[in-house]
DNA sequence: CTAAATGCAAAATTTTTGCAGTCCC
DNA sequence: GGGACTGCAAAAATTTTGCATTTAG
């Protein structure tokens, strides 16, 4: 259950990563795409592009927000992030690229990572065959956090 | 499996379901209501707003593209319909209500339900109870259907 | 140096809203 | 008849695009 935020030795760990995968993929290295990604793999959320962008913009004045939709698009593309299946029409992105699942709280809106590896290893049902080939298979949670169980009502969304 | 296209008797059936929850919720059942439920009830895909519309306007040309959003927003408030998660961000829906699965071709963007009750009976991980209280589990697969892996190159998206 | 990436401004798309008229119950 | 619903038009919000300039490799 990973919300805690990432450790500063962790997110460096991941830049190495990113910064090795952009120059296998033949992508330049800018400032911008630095920032971006970092912002996103110490993000403890799933930010929308004008949430990261907020978060970034103090620190990088002259950012622009394209930028910000065509770099996720990119890495993206690159597979170095996920665009993750919201209920709220925002595309939301995170950093992880790992196989895990969602939980979505329906009264705030946050989204909780899980890892199922039980599940992981089930074995589709037979029928899906027939469909094509399956190459990812994730679970999605809908239900109630314990804060907004709690009554918190100070959340972000809805 | 679920892609063939309904049956008539079974649009039917849905309808007198749908005109009996109406009344339970108070919900007035105008003609344009009862007319977006069928093509929903009856659509075989996940259509979008935009598409729901086209099908709809040149049986209602009157019809307006607000009208579909405020009408389908309502449905979905009060159970009538579900909001599917895609990968591309448009909002979607269906009519099906019970639980089921859905595969997403990363091709031509289709979406495919499924049934999966080996799976629905599947105990969560234990960890998941610290969370909050789900009232939903589902899966998304990803891959590439028969259709684009034949080489169909005709389908809409991507 | 050169192709790729960025910033800016403007457009395209998707979704929501205010209000006056219409229609179900 | 009265409140809920619809259509219209306009606004808000989200995402994409063209082009001149900057920058990484």
């Amino acid at each position: 259950m990973s919300h805690k935020a990432e450790t500063a030795h962790n997110i460096e760990k991941k830049l190495k990563t990113f910064a090795e995968a952009c120059r296998n993929s033949g992508l330049k290295l800018t400032h911008q795409r630095m920032e971006i990604y970092r912002e996103l793999a110490r993000a403890p959320d799933h930010p929308t592009v004008e949430t990261l962008y907020k978060r970034l913009r103090p620190a990088m004045p002259s950012l622009s927000l394209d930028t910000v939709y065509r770099t996720l698009t990119t890495f993206e593309k690159n597979g170095l992030v996920t665009r993750v299946e919201t209920l709220d029409n925002q595309a939301r992105f995170e950093a992880e690229t790992k196989t895990h699942h969602h939980i979505f709280c329906k009264i705030c809106g946050m989204i909780t990572d899980f890892r199922w590896q039980n599940f992981d290893r089930k074995q589709l049902p037979p029928e899906i065959s027939q469909w094509g080939t399956i190459e990812k298979k994730n679970v999605l949670l809908h239900g109630i956090c314990h804060n907004c169980l709690a009554g918190d009502q100070d959340s972000n969304k809805l």
